[in-house]
DNA sequence: CTCTTTAGTGTTAGCTTGACACTAATGGCG
DNA sequence: CGCCATTAGTGTCAAGCTAACACTAAAGAG
């Protein structure tokens, strides 16, 4: 039965036309202009120049998943700390050439600096736009765009996915101003603190950060004892 | 633009080669036995006999909704009161024929009752199962059950969608016991109603339901209170 | 040394949650 | 008709959580 799949394109049996199938990925980072998007811009027709979300088309015996890294791997080297399914679009017209479904997903990478961003495969250019900078975009992505915003901001509290939008190391403020722009609105800071030390699962470092004003203590994201109470039955929250 | 999208087949213009794509429905009902699952019996190969989720092939010129649409009203005849997008399944051994693609959708209906279940199309039979009595499910499907269970527990506090699952007119009793079901715990009945009553969004009718035991007063769900209320910053929880 | 900048720290009032047990209304049956 | 079985309906209190609020501490720049 598993050996069918490994039989090639004469296995495709299916006498119905068959839509195109792409994945697209919205891949947001962090820094000092807030959440920014990484967008290509188009190097083949349809909407050449325009900038769109990185992605292509799943191949043969390839997962969706494993589509997605391999397309954002070709076109940008990035290392990603987070990728998650986001939603299908499948609607009829949404590609001039014809019927193309795409599987879209949404990714987080700890820091937007990363190597100054190859741009390579069917990618023309690769840069990270700030979300008031964004432009029109290609296709429906600028939707698509939108749905994993939303995700994001639904997700980030009750997952703790926020880690992995910082370096391994950082300051209390700084996931502070990451919730408050990841769900847009302003958060005391002594509460924060509170909250987010309570949950037991920040490792407090003996290094700091300096910079100007006071030097902050650096903290660690950890996974294991983050691991250990989920099996627990303790839940994230913020 | 629009225009490409109508010329047909011959629109198609991508070189690579091309899964299958389907959809595939979980469709939950509630009814004496708590929770049930409509399942369809296979009349083709593969995995002919067995029980599987309706679904089938999305059409050339079809949104994915719809095609889920369509698919249940052909192998069921049952009116949705809600339908969503679950997640894509898209492993490329996940159907023994050749790449297929499939992309899950979750249902809720009224009434496990209406219409003594028609069943057409593809489907030999159609019945409700019960969460206890589930048997083994073709392709990949138990999986897909599974994270719709899931999602599904996950959402019900989050959105007033358990409303979905009842008739019009329901007892507050018997909310409950959806919730009980749903969350897999009990709930302690005079918090329940507190919280329940205090969201401001059940109209309370002058029916009452008459059955063994003292008569029990109907509910509405009253949606437009619930968007009034929402729309004003209001957020369901319960 | 002074000023600017950012980090770090506790308390309280109000609200929400969870635990808990009895009375009320009806139908069935003896 | 009365009693019993069955389900509906109701209030309080303690504990925990949330949100509001302002000052001191440490460093670098000038």
């Amino acid at each position: 039965m598993s050996d069918a799949a490994n039989e090639g394109p004469s296995s495709f049996t299916y006498a119905w036309p068959r839509p195109a199938v792409t994945v697209d990925c919205v891949v947001f980072g962090f820094g000092e202009d807030g959440l920014s998007v990484l967008l290509v811009r188009r190097g083949e027709e349809p909407f050449v120049g325009q900038w769109a979300l990185p992605g292509g088309f799943v191949r043969e015996k390839e997962g969706l998943e494993d589509a997605a890294r391999r397309e954002l791997d070709e076109e940008t080297g990035l290392t990603l700390s987070f990728l998650e399914q986001l939603y299908t679009f499948g609607a009829p017209a949404r590609d001039p050439r014809g019927r193309v479904i795409t599987v879209a997903f949404y990714a987080l990478v700890k820091e937007l600096a990363q190597p100054p961003l190859r741009a390579t495969g069917d990618a023309a250019a690769a840069k990270w736009f700030s979300e008031g900078e964004l432009p029109d975009l290609a296709f429906d992505h600028g939707d698509i765009l939108g749905v994993a915003r939303e995700r994001l901001r639904g997700k980030v509290r009750w997952q703790p996915i926020g880690f992995e939008l910082l370096p391994e190391l950082f300051t209390l403020s700084a996931l502070q101003t990451l919730y408050e722009v990841v769900l847009e609105r302003q958060l005391d800071k002594r509460n924060f603190r509170r909250k987010v030390l309570s949950l037991g699962i920040l490792e407090e470092t003996q290094e700091m950060r300096r910079g100007p004003g006071r030097p902050a203590r650096l903290y660690r994201f950890d996974k294991d004892a983050y691991a250990r109470a989920e099996a627990d039955g303790f839940v994230f929250e913020l």
